[in-house]
DNA sequence: TTGGAATGTCAACAAGGCTGACATAAAATG
DNA sequence: CATTTTATGTCAGCCTTGTTGACATTCCAA
């Protein structure tokens, strides 16, 4: 019958692991993922801003003062691509660059008034997408949701993310 | 304490909705989607494509025959630049455009076996990683994860999704 | 027969990746 | 102190992949 669980393959902790349900998977991602940036790109684009923008509002925001090199490593491009970011974010005035108290050849990264208006209209869209998709599928889908999400990353982007993840602001 | 539950604002179902939470579920999406291209990514490198053309041959894949409207839908682009990739995709022979029987207007796409070949390894190399990341989150994980993933999705995106999800090959 | 739909093509442009080369300042090291 | 390394910025050029607009062709359907 119809729930004959196939248990001769492997027990039915293995049966999900078909290509079928791989697939589904795979296009489920893909979809969610047009979703979760849908909303940000709507105001990114009023602001004549690309999703390049957003990520380092998000990661200036979220770690105040961190570095150019750090914000490297945390978004995975190279500088010039970043730089080319930052230059219009801090020429618009949405973020500025402090030299290192420290370190004078570091530059620390800070949201100013404006860049904390504009993140929090951002952050806030796609975290009313996120909140209605929690809400909708409960708890217990979270939970899971997150830890499918941690599994698929790779290894260093793991590391870091795990290291970061529960951090105060 | 630490642990008072904040049950004034709406009982336990809604404490997991703070933006604490919500901002690791955004940061959980934005890493992990990076290791879901990754290693698609580096075999199309090798072949002198992009996302783009993973995308066209895994939907093309996906429905045998579809029509380039169609494929538009689901990919969310325009036509000319869908008609680039899929243009060097034919080029390349890993595409056969077929003019429509029905209505001869339309376009009905198929992979060559050559196509079919890349489709297969591009495919196996994500559901590779899917599946590892299945298999460390376990079932209820699995079931978890696409529920939110679907609640994501764009309402339109989500009947689209749910009508082909359970489709034959 | 004519209007409109489906498709293709050309041109131009922009965002945002990339590499390579080079400049500067400051820290670190011998 | 001299040298090397590090952090950052910048210029130039290239690629992919998205966009718009204009226009041609084909052909179904009213």
């Amino acid at each position: 019958m119809a729930e004959g669980h196939g248990s001769m393959i492997g027990g039915e902790n293995l049966l999900f692991l078909t290509d079928e349900q791989l697939r589904k998977g795979i296009e489920a991602m893909f979809f969610a993922y047009r979703g979760f940036t849908a909303d940000p790109d709507r105001i990114l684009e009023e602001h004549g801003y690309g999703r390049a923008h957003h990520r380092a509002l998000h990661f200036i925001n979220r770690t105040h003062g961190t570095t150019v090199n750090n914000l490297l490593a945390v978004l995975g491009v190279t500088k010039q691509s970043l730089n080319r970011v930052l230059r219009t974010l801090i020429e618009d005035g949405l973020v500025e660059s402090r030299v290192g108290r420290k370190d004078r050849r570091e530059r620390n990264l800070y949201l100013t008034e404006a860049g904390r208006t504009l993140e929090r209209a951002l952050s806030e869209a796609q975290r009313e997408r996120m909140r209605a998709a929690y809400r909708a599928a409960g708890p217990q889908a979270v939970a899971g949701f997150r830890q499918v999400l941690e599994a698929m990353m790779d290894d260093e982007i793991r590391r870091q993310y795990l290291t970061m993840r529960d951090r105060r602001a």
